[in-house]
DNA sequence: CCGACACTAGACAGACCTGTCTGGTACTGT
DNA sequence: ACAGTACCAGACAGGTCTGTCTAGTGTCGG
């Protein structure tokens, strides 16, 4: 019966359920030690701080999605621009879906010198660029700019997901999708 | 020298001020009761709760946005939309801009249930209703869909704002807007 | 067999949290 | 003149927060 997850393991794995569902600063050090049945001396030896612990919690996010991602079929640059939208539109309609962990990380971390708000920085760096690889394979003419516009699709479905009628979502991906790459295809 | 402001006014500006520059869980009453001069009593007078403070500056800020888009000139509907965007763009690009405050408000309370939630809930009701009836004013022909779509650019230029290059942002609103509504002009 | 290391259990400090309560002042309308 | 109301000052309670520290256990490579 026991847990035979290393320490630093169970610590993480149970601030990665906490946080994301009940907020950053709603769960207490305390707690996790509680939940991943951890030695407070062990907490501290693997994050000398919780915002360690937060920043790692992120990074994991980010690790968990560049998988997911790289795990899709290879496909057309602009179907995979479908995949990966119509991948986000079901996630967020998903009934444990609480919106972005990185856009509600950066709601509880204002200053954007924060740690926390730099690794946010990278992942979203990294998926511009990558939406830029796919416009950009796909001679689309106007790649850099509709880039952005698929950023701004990506927080606006993660958003509408987390506040909406998420089912409402999925129907309008595709079309969404389209709009904004308008004259391709 | 006196502050001649009364009391709740005092505490409503302050709280205005602080919950969305550092986040509402990271500011405490205490602050609050020492920034805005007002006694704990008094405090406790007019706002049983923080809760009831956190509902009464989301409300706040609901009014504003109302006031703001009432106060602006009226114009063809199609203009109307241009209009709105085109200052939320602005807004988003202004250095003291630390993104929306519903969206920063719902991150740190997940209980969709929630008081503030719900306050919440009606601010975006009403702004869907908005882009229906212009939409439908203008005879768009897939209104419906269309509204769906700008709650999505204005999630998207809230959070861009927040996190990217907000000048950027400015860049392409108008073009967002022009692909999202395809078909129409 | 031993030293290094990861771990456990839990007391403790000091700050901060929300909310209550007492007691007193000043202005306002009647 | 008087009641009501709005306000001020601040002690207090009871809980929670992060982080430190002591002291001891189990395991594993050499």
């Amino acid at each position: 019966m026991a847990d035979t997850r290393p320490a630093r393991r169970r610590i993480l794995d149970t601030a990665g359920i906490l946080f994301y569902a009940e907020g950053i600063r709603a769960v207490g050090i305390d707690r996790i030690i509680a939940e991943s049945a951890v030695a407070k001396a062990t907490f501290y030896h693997h994050f000398p701080s919780k915002d360690d612990l937060v920043a790692a919690y992120v990074q994991e996010r980010i690790d968990q999605q560049q998988v997911a991602i790289a795990a899709l079929p290879e496909r057309e640059p602009l179907e995979m621009l479908h995949l990966i939208f119509t991948k986000m539109g079901e996630i967020g309609a998903s009934p444990s879906f609480r919106g972005c962990p990185f856009i509600n990380a950066a709601a509880e971390h204002p200053n954007p010198a924060h740690p926390v708000r730099l690794v946010i920085d990278r992942y979203r760096s990294w998926f511009h660029a990558m939406m830029l690889h796919y416009l950009t394979e796909a001679r689309h003419p106007d790649p850099e700019r509709t880039a952005d516009l698929l950023m701004i699709l990506r927080d606006g479905l993660a958003v509408g997901g987390q506040l909406d009628n998420p089912a409402a979502l999925t129907a309008v991906v595709d079309v969404a999708l389209d709009r904004l790459l308008v004259g391709v295809r």
